[in-house]
RNA sequence: GCCCCCGUAGCUCAGCUGGAUAGAGCGUCGGACUUCUAAUCCGCAGGUCGCAGGUUCGAAUCCUGCCGGGGGCACCA
């Protein structure tokens, strides 16, 4: 029996203490209740508060309706025990049988296990990472390409149609500055002030060269400055870019739509959305210049978003780009931003409102800084000193896997510190490999089993499951649906990390307890054939949650 | 001045949609491999949940104020 079915169970228990007017309830008022496995083994294998919630409504004590539920759901099948407990938290017990039916429930359902449906039908726009291509991702790209990613899995494990996207800025100074950087550089030349510096402008640098001449063009250091800049411009861009893309593919990262600014603006997208915010009045005119009422979605003031000397703002590609999101099918478009850019939800929001979509189909999650930490000591990060560690740096320094697990499993609401020499010297610091050691090492116990003719299809016993750590671990295996669908509805993929850690501690405590090959001379029974499918079920579980991080489950390490 | 995030064990962080005695990893100390992987397990130590009020059967969790840290408040992108 799963979390979900028991609550399914004690939801049919109100039902019918509404029927038989034990409860005075409205019955289709009455609320999903909450099962949750105990902090204390004591208490049972599972426990609601659903008493508690319904008791001000019903004005009955908690208690006495915990007692109402309790005499029900003992009749029901599977269930050993209900028992009233503390201020009126009701107190379950399942029948062994039941509890164990769940290991075979998860290998039959495989992958499947932990998917749900709720957002089928839903396509979902996840827009991150989208750094300028004048560098290479540094560390707190890096963090939303792993979070990022991992959300996007989790919305699509829940039956979303999810659209990786990446807005790639190649229109504003930044990228003036990126090719003049890469002329002076060329010309062997200091980066200008306010350039970027580093040794991947030179290494640009010199492959634009080398592609100018392989294309017979001039050598663009003689062409008169503006034409220079040009072909360091288009052609540094376009490495660099690749660079990135090269780098987030490594990383396990790949994105179905990049969207250009400057192709927002050639195609006309932007002056179309301007112009129909013009008409509906969301736009208005002062000072010479446009701006949007985003004051009414909780800005500090107004807008430019047509300066007065008839260029556009930053915000005018926004406003054309949310429009074209929404164009495409999104239903949600989720925006991943660094706290730098809090700003923009207001603004956002207002122009979604103004161009006559729902202001909630714009979702943006802030994420907090990275911070680089050497020694305990901060470091500080400089673009034009070059001291940026970048998405490679990290990943040489960790690996994928272990970079990838370390910036997912966090909360984007804290600001993380990460210690390379922390990372690279004590790489046990990072509880991949916990996680990782429990799979390979259920890969391991399946391989031995198999040679000692340990099979599934020879018994399936799951009443034989009555080791403490059998019953733990089920429970915990029971509560990863839960877990998956919370944390997609969230958008909050450390949930899945912090889980299958603690998933990792009850499955080792397991296999320290319990074999599944039998001891020496032991006779094979029913209970090793049973406890293979407990192992399987909880590699198969590992395997599914390590995916939605992107993170691999190795058979051996 | 206004807005957002954070403040929980020595360190890094979970727990925050209100529930039972506040958790994990790392670090310290001490144990456990003649049989499925010791990258593991078991035990000890470690806490005014920043401070002060409030809401209620119940607050780390919700509300208000304050303190401390980070980020943001452009006709820049």
């Amino acid at each position: 029996m799963t979390p979900g079915e028991l609550a399914a169970a004690i939801h049919a228990c109100l039902e019918e203490c509404v029927a038989a007017g034990e409860l005075d309830l409205e019955s289709n008022a009455l609320p999903e209740p909450n099962v949750e496995r105990p902090r204390e083994r004591e208490h049972g294998d599972w426990a609601t508060n659903v008493a508690m919630q319904v008791a001000k409504a019903a004005g009955l004590p908690p208690r006495d309706i915990a007692a109402l539920l309790a005499a029900r759901l003992a009749e029901m099948p599977g269930i050993a025990s209900a028992e009233v407990a503390g201020p009126g938290f009701l107190n379950i017990r399942l029948a062994a049988g039941a509890a164990g039916g769940l290991a075979r429930t998860i290998v039959k359902v495989g992958t499947d296990y932990g998917r749900g449906t709720t957002m089928a039908g839903t396509t979902v726009n996840v827009e991150f990472v989208s750094a300028n291509p004048t560098g290479p991702i540094h560390l707190g790209g890096t963090r939303w390409a792993a979070v990022g990613d991992s959300i996007a899995r989790l919305l699509e494990s829940q039956g979303a149609t999810v659209i990786r996207e990446y807005y790639f800025n190649d229109h504003g100074v930044q990228i003036d500055r990126f090719a003049s950087s890469l002329l002076a550089r060329a010309k062997g030349e200091e980066a200008p002030e306010d350039g970027y510096g580093g040794q991947y402008i030179d290494d640009i640098a010199t492959a634009v060269l080398s592609q100018a001449a392989e294309a017979g063009e001039p050598d663009p250091r003689t062409l008169p400055e503006p034409e220079a800049l040009e072909a360091f411009r288009s052609r540094g861009v376009e490495l660099m870019f690749a660079e990135i893309r090269a780098s987030l593919h490594a990383f396990g990262v790949d994105f179905d739509v990049f969207t250009h600014e400057e192709s927002l603006h050639d195609s006309g997208a932007v002056s179309r959305a301007l112009d129909q915010l013009k008409e509906s009045g969301a736009l208005y005119e002062h000072d010479g210049a446009w701006w949007l009422r985003s004051t009414e979605y909780g800005d500090d003031k107004d807008r430019v978003v047509l300066k007065s000397n008839g260029t556009e703002a930053y915000i005018a590609g926004d406003i054309a780009y949310i429009r074209d999101k929404h164009e495409r099918g999104a239903d949600l478009c989720v925006l991943l931003l660094g706290a730098d850019h809090h700003g923009y939800i207001s603004r956002l929001k207002a122009a979604t409102a103004a161009l006559g979509y729902n202001p909630d189909s714009v979702e943006v999650i802030i994420g907090q800084m990275v911070n680089l930490v050497r020694d305990g000591e901060p470091v500080r990060m400089s673009k034009r000193a070059g001291t940026v560690v970048t998405m490679e740096d990290l990943v040489d320094a960790v690996g994928v896997d272990a970079a990838r697990y370390a910036l997912a499993r966090s909360s984007v609401d804290s600001t993380l510190d990460v210690d390379l020499n922390l990372l690279a010297s004590a790489t046990n610091a990072n509880p991949v490999f916990y996680v990782q050691y429990a799979h390979a090492r259920a890969a391991n116990v399946a391989r031995n089993a198999a040679e000692y003719g340990i099979a599934r299809e020879k018994a399936f016993a799951p009443e034989t499951l009555t080791d403490e750590t059998e019953t733990i671990l089920l429970g915990v295996l029971g509560e990863y649906p839960r877990v998956v669908a919370q944390a997609a509805a969230y958008r909050e993929q450390h949930r899945v990390a912090r889980y299958l850690e603690e998933l990792a501690a009850a499955f080792h405590q397991w296999y320290d307890r319990c074999r599944v090959t039998p001891h020496g001379d032991e006779p094979t029974t029913d209970t090793h054939h049973t406890r293979l499918w407990l192992n399987d079920a909880a590699r198969q579980v590992f395997a599914n949650g390590l995916g939605l991080l992107g993170v691999g489950a190795p058979d051996r390490m």
